[in-house]
DNA sequence: TATTAAAATACAATCGATTGTATTTTAATA
DNA sequence: TATTAAAATACAATCGATTGTATTTTAATA
């Protein structure tokens, strides 16, 4: 394999010139002429040269690989951010290696010793639902990694983040509930570790808050947000002695176990029951009736999270500044949650 | 970055020892005396030391690098199928370029032009619907790439594949069918210059053979299966005098576009035409009638593969024996195709 | 104990590109 | 034309690990 690349050796050979001169043409450093640089760049095109790079980091002591820890690939908001994340690492010369948490802590931490073992130069994470502990992702901070999370954040010291206004999302989608005439919103919650879900639920409230509508606590129902805990939720509701004709879940997959249990016990959507999701996941526009949710752009998300992550990578000489990038969400509105047309 | 990490040739310093003698201990060389290794071994993990794959990989004029092309990541078999793969050339030292062909035939050749560029030591590929022109691939064959074929393959010379069945599951798929009582029971074929389309197709025409029910060409619809193409396929199909009670898809997606169009003009599935998928996407489990269809397990398919690519390479030196490795699949009933029960 | 073979270790070159320093060439000025 | 500064290029070391060959040490045999 590689045996019959060329280096620059070879057309420093050809060219009777050094090979620094050489390795300097091709980056366009100053201190070649620009006759020379132009010879050079003409051979090295005609002989098909292609940089080693293996031999180039090493010289640099750059590793050029990204880790992405994500709960799951196969989730259709992960795969297209990844499919953004990909695009973006490969155009600056950057590879991945991805890993899943599988919504585990452990598997998590042990991610995060094995990125650090292959030396990544930087970290896209989006956190586990078991992730309360950090001390992983502050070792990273110490190994001086950069790293930036997207979608799911977490509050330790100043981080870099992609995100979407959850709290926003989350608002109007309580706020188009109580448009399409619901009066008694529940709240399928997700786990309240994660600032995202904390978010969606003070959204929730302050649009119940908005529209003076009074809070109650039991009509909140925190979970993992797999599709049986739609079911089990769905029951405990019905157990409250109140008739509830909105509910607003923290993701799409609850809200189609939601949406296949009601169905079961003949509870009618959107008549009886408006429904709005999280994420837009493909699902959503395949049940009956269409779920409505908030629409999350994965790959804009992954395309924005590792321009930021390489731009701290690339500056790390200078002061690294924290930022937080949010990207636009928006409320796409489906037959679960439409009654007045 | 990477400031403060062991080498070698620290251990040798400290240990007053050659540095090719703990390099060769470290790869468990038997050119190194048992009580030597020991020692090398310990100080090493008392060290934290962490080998340079650069370094060694630079050394080896190897990359450890794969590339893989699937016609689009957020395709829920297609994830399923990296997670395989990614886990796998993990544990084996590899890093992945995934790109995605988005089913275009000028993107897959430029892809495999990049991922020549980046000097991977091998390919694993999943062709594009649009794909009749081999010449890239072969262009992989010429440059001594091994490559392996994953789901979607082609019939250039002889290659090596991991592959499901598709003859057989769409032979037991179309059989249901007329388990169920299908009599008349059309197709809606994939691009025929896939061999997994050309195979379903087979499969299909098989069955009815078998059962002695006459092969009819008009009830074949050609497409390349997105959900738009489900709409017109039906359309098409009513216009036939013929009164069909059973449909085939060739994947799941066109099935479910079949699905909401029929529902729409009132048909009613299962009782007047049940219908079976192909793929088990998440979205057909959420259908209403759930859609029955084939298990096409992605996991096992991206691990096979990638095992057999890593094989491929490493044993290079040796005759490259071309396999092919079958996948078992498995129908799975659900409602829009079980009028019995 | 002397000799020889085998085992263990050291030496040195190498993978291909990069980069600080030294030298040579060219251009500018007196 | 001689001198000097600037521009261009060459030299040499380096990133960290690997590997063929040479040398030293140990063990086996006469």
């Amino acid at each position: 394999m590689d045996n019959n690349q060329v280096t620059i050796h070879d057309i420093a050979a050809i060219l009777k010139i050094d090979s620094s001169t050489v390795s300097r043409a091709l980056n366009n450093s100053p201190r070649v002429a620009k006759k020379t640089k132009d010879k050079i760049l003409k051979k090295a095109a005609e002989l098909g040269y292609q940089r080693n790079h293996l031999a180039s980091n090493l010289r640099k002591s750059k590793n050029f690989t990204l880790g992405v820890i994500v709960p799951r690939i196969s989730r259709h908001f992960f795969s297209t951010a990844i499919a953004g994340i990909e695009e973006t690492a490969f155009k600056a010369g950057y590879t991945l290696i991805i890993c899943q948490s599988l919504e585990s802590l452990e598997r998590e931490q042990s991610i995060v010793e094995t990125l650090l073992a292959n030396r990544v130069d930087g970290v896209l994470i989006s956190i586990s639902m078991e992730t309360k502990n950090y001390d992983h992702l502050l070792g990273l901070k110490q190994r001086n990694i950069p790293y930036v999370f997207f979608d799911r954040h977490c509050n330790i010291n100043e981080n870099s983040n992609v995100l979407i206004d959850d709290f926003d999302a989350a608002f109007n989608a309580t706020q188009h509930l109580i448009d399409q005439k619901s009066t008694t919103i529940a709240h399928f919650a997700g786990p309240q570790n994660l600032e995202i879900y904390k978010n969606r639920f003070k959204g929730y409230k302050s649009a119940l808050e908005k529209n003076n509508i009074v809070f109650k606590e039991e009509l909140v129902f925190t979970s993992s947000l797999m599709e049986k805990d739609g079911k089990l939720n769905v029951q405990k509701m019905m157990n409250l002695p109140y008739k509830i004709d909105g509910l607003f879940c923290a993701n799409d997959v609850i809200a189609i176990g939601a949406i296949k249990y009601l169905k079961e016990i003949n509870i009618k959507i959107p008549e009886d029951i408006a429904i709005v999701g999280f994420s837009n996941e493909s699902i959503s526009s395949v049940i009956e009736p269409a779920l409505s949710t908030i629409n999350q752009p994965g790959l804009e998300i992954g395309v924005a999270a590792t321009e930021l992550l390489i731009a701290k990578i690339t500056n790390e000489g200078e002061k690294l500044k924290n930022e937080t990038i949010i990207i636009k969400t928006s409320l796409i509105e489906r037959k679960s949650s439409l009654r007045n047309s």
